[in-house]
DNA sequence: CGAGACTTTGAGAGCAGTCAAATCCTGTGG
DNA sequence: CCACAGGATTTGACTGCTCTCAAAGTCTCG
């Protein structure tokens, strides 16, 4: 069942659940519309964004196949944006005349679970830090060793782990000259040393001595 | 009805709800332990924690009276610690014989709430974009202006917010000195100037001119 | 092949971390 | 009630990591 979104009628609307398409770059809600749906990937990879009064972004999330979002009371607190080409299963929040929410709680686990992931990414200290614990999530969920895929650009990296893209970029480049992955092109990578990359994420096996945190800024810094 | 936590047997530990008392400084629960209850505070402070490889402690949130922590799916990912004496009530995730969860997708909703606002305090850059922002939220949840206590220590301040209890110390120093704000002893301050905190925080009207940020780094740096 | 966007790299400045020491509080015991 | 011990907080000096500004290089798409 695929029915366009330009769709506004509240038959569809409140059509109980539907498919989706939207192509790369496009917005599929804004910050500040009213929060009528949420939306579960079926494939591709959606992200989230909050715009800060300064102009600066925020990225709250990047989503995969299984992942659920726009699980919001109100309106929506962040944008969502197709990072590739996706398509989504959506579902009302709620229906005309029924004050019951229709998300499951299956739902708002996984969206739970979702935000527990961008927590935790944030809780790691320095640059390296975050970016190696960031390529080791992409492999995770890629579920390949080889040849993962970075569909987003450095910049919403960046913004995802609130560095610029210059520091992403330098602190990628050096993994790869201190072979701790292989790039292969800008967008795919492979892990060569998992168990040095977890140590520069700081999630190694670690000693719990002075010396191996050393050795964990060496083995990231450049040269 | 108040049951001590110290009961083991299953009578109490699948008691569809309880209430629980717990001592400033007492741990509710450890990271790892198997996820069998969640929690809403009914009075007193929570804070959740989760420790890293490298010995470093990341404080994923602080919870006051209504909201909900502790919903997770297999083993909790975080510790749970008292920050005051607190009162909570307890439900169980699961009985026995019974695989479906019980938390409600009201309390998944609170919890998804708590996520979001931990999340939303990262997206700020400077420490005095995150401190700022934290000092308001504060003063937002405890509901008045005057008198707004910090129960919790500097250095959890400063693991919530990814910076040294020095950088929040500091920070906290030069609000104070800078008329933004004025402590009453350690654990307690009134916002002064609600506006220029909002500018420092990087949430204020802010005309979008680069000359407004410059203000705000001038309001929060020292002298 | 060319235009444009994205990425990489370099140099210098500024902000936050580290190390160190002084000061302030709080609870305890005399 | 006061002195004291211990922890928490504040402050200072310095280092180093990340940001800013700038420019060159690379990839993609028409």
């Amino acid at each position: 069942m695929v029915i366009s979104v330009t769709a506004r009628d509240d038959e569809v609307r409140y059509a109980s659940s539907l498919l989706v398409r939207h192509r790369k770059g496009d917005s599929i809600y804004h910050q500040g519309d009213a929060a009528c749906r949420w939306f579960e990937v079926v494939s591709g990879i959606v992200r989230t964004c909050r715009f800060m009064a300064d102009g600066h972004r925020q990225l709250t999330g990047f989503f995969y196949a299984g992942d659920v979002f726009g699980v919001e009371a109100d309106l929506y607190s962040e944008a969502a944006e197709a990072v590739t080409d996706v398509v989504l299963h959506s579902s009302p929040l709620i229906r005309p005349g029924d004050p019951n929410r229709t998300d499951s709680p299956r739902a708002l686990e996984k969206a739970l679970q979702c935000a527990r992931r961008s927590i935790f990414l944030f809780g790691h200290r320095t640059a390296a830090n975050r970016v190696a614990a960031f390529l080791i999530t992409m492999a995770e969920r890629s579920g390949i060793q080889a040849g993962v895929q970075l569909p987003m650009t450095r910049s919403d990296i960046a913004d995802h782990l609130n560095l610029t893209l210059h520091t992403v970029s330098r602190t990628i480049s050096d993994f790869a000259r201190n072979g701790l992955i292989a790039l292969h092109g800008r967008q795919n990578f492979r892990i060569l040393d998992l168990e040095g990359l977890r140590v520069v994420a700081g999630e190694g096996p670690e000693q719990e001595s002075p010396a191996s945190r050393t050795e964990a800024r060496k083995l990231a810094s450049r040269e």
